[in-house]
DNA sequence: TAGATTGTTAATCGATTAACAATC
DNA sequence: TAGATTGTTAATCGATTAACAATC
């Protein structure tokens, strides 16, 4: 295989981007879509579309593109969406509750099995499908499911204290929607979600942009 | 004030963490706290810290750091957290609720004044102290909220045409949550906030982790 | 064939990190 | 004072973009 030099974390974050597109051209039939294509959809600049796709080990032809049946295979795969995967989700709120109803996580194998919550009133009951059981069965019920991601969605306060809970059932992968910065050995994977951060980035968009205007 | 060339969107996502940490401090009634204390607490570098700090004009001391209640204010002010800005949401969905729920939006100015959906089931109730109203008086609405910014969480297929009656209104700024790559005039400002590609980014770790074990 | 599009190698750009003098 | 921590200037690192030969 061709060596493959490529930027890391930002190429795989503009993957699930690419992979819409791509179906969006699967529906329609074509055979084939080019980087320029892609490109032009999201606004990116056609090289850097290329180095991207690159890192999935797909290979184009010139002049038509990348084979797009391929392509989406190629994507899916080098994510390991195209096996599926047990989560658990601990926090039964607002958010966890929206994050249980997302169809396109199921789309890309995450599977998510039991959902645990403090709140009595809740336990026993079902939440898009998912059934609530009691935060006190976490421990037994990551091993009995062999759940391997937990999505944790509890409010912040509790946050650190139900990783380590977390780490010592087993789990080896934690998506964290809150905004603490949890402390976990190094050997588990933790991607923050952070919506504060974009949030922040779109103030200061906004400032940025009322003085531009005014220096007109 | 010292000219300060800085990294922008990657500093700028990191000051709400930083914000955090100091907040705690604040409550434990430190009138200080160094750039050395919030590196180690987010397993960052201290210079970093002290290099994002320096875009919001705060000047720390010498052997004791950043007085708090300052440097609390400095990030806000520069975030634009200290003014209100009214809001409004559109796609009252599971998305769309949690996000009505979510009081820290307002802690920062976030004022959500109103949502709008399609069903008219939802139209006229109340979620988390929120009005749906009916998506037919989504223009009308938003000019009589003078609403600046709009919360987009319709479903996928619709966020184009959406974002168009929204610009159409005259919204400024969109925080976009579908997974559609917005065509809108240059002046709109948008974040998109994708799950997805954090979930490719998490999907990529965990596989990594395997490979690193394995090689072991 | 001619030309669009690919993949590779090199150049640029921007963000992070290092080094260190200034200072409380 | 001595030493921790700041802010500045320079060096490194990594990601994006440019240039271009290869190719269908």
């Amino acid at each position: 295989m061709a060596k493959v030099k490529v930027s890391f974390a930002p190429s795989v974050r503009r993957l699930p981007s690419y992979l819409h597109i791509i179906r969006q051209c699967q529906g329609n039939g074509d055979p084939y879509i080019s980087g320029t294509v892609i490109a032009q959809e999201l606004n990116l600049e056609p090289i850097q579309v290329r180095k991207d796709l690159a890192i999935t080990g797909i290979i184009g032809k010139p002049k038509k593109g990348y084979p797009v049946d391929a392509l989406i295979a190629a994507i899916e795969h080098y994510l390991g969406w195209d096996e599926s995967h047990e989560a658990i989700l601990v926090g039964a709120g607002n958010l966890g509750s929206a994050l249980m109803g997302y169809q396109e996580f199921q789309l890309h194998g995450l599977k998510i099995a039991a959902a645990f919550d403090t709140d009595p009133s809740k336990v026993g009951a079902k939440i898009h499908g998912v059934t609530i059981r009691s935060m006190t069965e976490l421990e037994v019920g990551i091993k009995d499911l062999k759940a391997e991601i937990a999505i944790l969605t509890v409010p912040s306060p509790f946050a650190q204290a139900t990783a380590e809970t977390l780490v010592r059932a087993g789990i080896s992968s934690i998506w964290n929607f809150t905004n603490t910065k949890l402390k976990v050995p190094d050997e588990i994977v933790v991607q923050r979600e952070d919506l504060s951060s974009g949030y922040a980035l779109l103030s200061v968009m906004m400032q940025n942009r009322k003085t531009r205007i005014l220096a007109k």
